[in-house]
DNA sequence: GCGACAG
DNA sequence: ATCTTGTCGC
C-alpha cells in the first residue's frame, strides 16, 4: 500500500489556509443549475482519520443517478495534512480525497460531500474546495448544521426550512425522512440549491443520508482499517 | 472576553 | 472524526 505524501506547498497554518481558500473562492461558480436529477453519474466521497498514527483514508463511489448502482469505487490512504479547525476542514481532507478521485475509472459526474459548500463562515467549505479543484459540479450534505440558524422544517420527508447566516440564506434544512433528524444541504460549485436538494432526496430512497455518503464512509473505514492492519496490527 | 463550532 | 454494549426493529 502506498501513502500518499502532502502536496507541495500544501498550507500548514491557518494564516496561509485562509489565504489558499479566498484565493480558490475567486473561481466558485454559483447559480448554475448543474446535471439534471437521475441524470449520468453522482459520486460520495468521505474520508476516516486515525490521529493516533497520522493517517487518514478516503474513499470516492460513484454510482449511476439513475440506478444508484455502484459503478466504480477507489480509496487513497494518506499523511493528515491539517488539523481540524471549524471552517478550513477542507485543508484536513482535501489531498487524500484528490488522491481517491484520480484513481477512479468512471467520470465521477456530480460530487456529494460530507459537510459544508456555501454554508459556511467564509462562503467556502469543502464541497466548495472539492468541486472548484476538479472543476466538478459538488453539493454539501452535512449531518449537523454547524453555528447556522433554521426553523424546524415540517416532519414530511421533502419539507424544508432555509439555513441562514448574517440575515442570509447559505442552504436548506432538508427533512429526507418523516420525523427523523433533517440534513443541511448547501451548494458547493456549479449546481443551484434547488437541484444540490432535489438530488439529495433522489439519493435517500431508503435513509437519511445520501446512499453516495453512505458508501463512502462504509469504504473509507473499510480501507483505514486495511491500512492499519498492513502498518503492522 | 470566552466558548462553541462541518468532519 | 473518534471513544463504545447491548438492544430494538426491519
Amino acid at each position: 500500500m502506498t501513502i500518499i505524501g502532502i502536496p507541495q506547498g500544501w498550507p500548514a497554518d491557518e494564516r496561509t489556509a485562509l489565504a489558499v481558500q479566498e484565493d480558490l473562492r475567486g473561481r466558485l461558480e454559483l447559480g448554475e443549475p448543474g446535471p439534471g436529477v437521475g441524470e449520468g453519474n453522482v459520486t460520495g466521497v468521505d474520508v476516516a482519520y486515525d490521529d493516533e498514527r497520522d493517517l487518514v483514508a478516503a474513499a470516492a463511489v460513484v454510482l449511476d443517478a439513475r440506478t444508484l448502482d455502484v459503478v466504480a469505487e477507489a480509496t487513497a490512504v494518506g499523511r493528515v495534512s491539517f488539523p481540524y479547525v471549524p471552517g478550513l476542514l477542507a485543508f484536513r481532507e482535501v489531498p487524500t480525497v484528490l488522491a481517491a478521485l484520480g484513481r477512479l475509472t468512471a467520470d465521477p459526474g456530480l460530487l456529494v460531500c460530507d459537510g459544508y459548500g456555501l454554508a459556511h463562515p467564509r462562503r467556502f467549505g469543502l464541497a466548495s474546495h472539492l468541486g472548484v479543484l476538479t472543476g466538478l459540479p459538488s453539493i454539501g450534505v452535512a449531518k449537523n448544521p454547524f453555528t447556522f440558524g433554521y426553523e424546524q422544517p415540517g416532519e414530511q420527508r421533502g419539507e424544508f426550512s432555509a439555513l441562514v447566516a448574517e440575515g442570509e440564506t447559505v442552504g436548506r434544512a432538508l427533512r429526507t425522512r418523516a420525523g427523523v433528524k433533517p440534513v443541511f444541504v448547501s451548494v458547493g460549485h456549479r449546481v443551484s440549491l434547488e437541484r444540490a436538494c432535489a438530488h439529495t432526496l433522489h439519493l435517500t430512497p431508503r435513509y437519511r443520508l445520501p446512499e453516495t455518503t453512505r458508501r463512502a464512509d462504509a469504504l473509507c473505514r473499510r480501507a483505514l482499517g486495511e491500512a492499519l492492519t498492513a502498518q503492522s496490527g
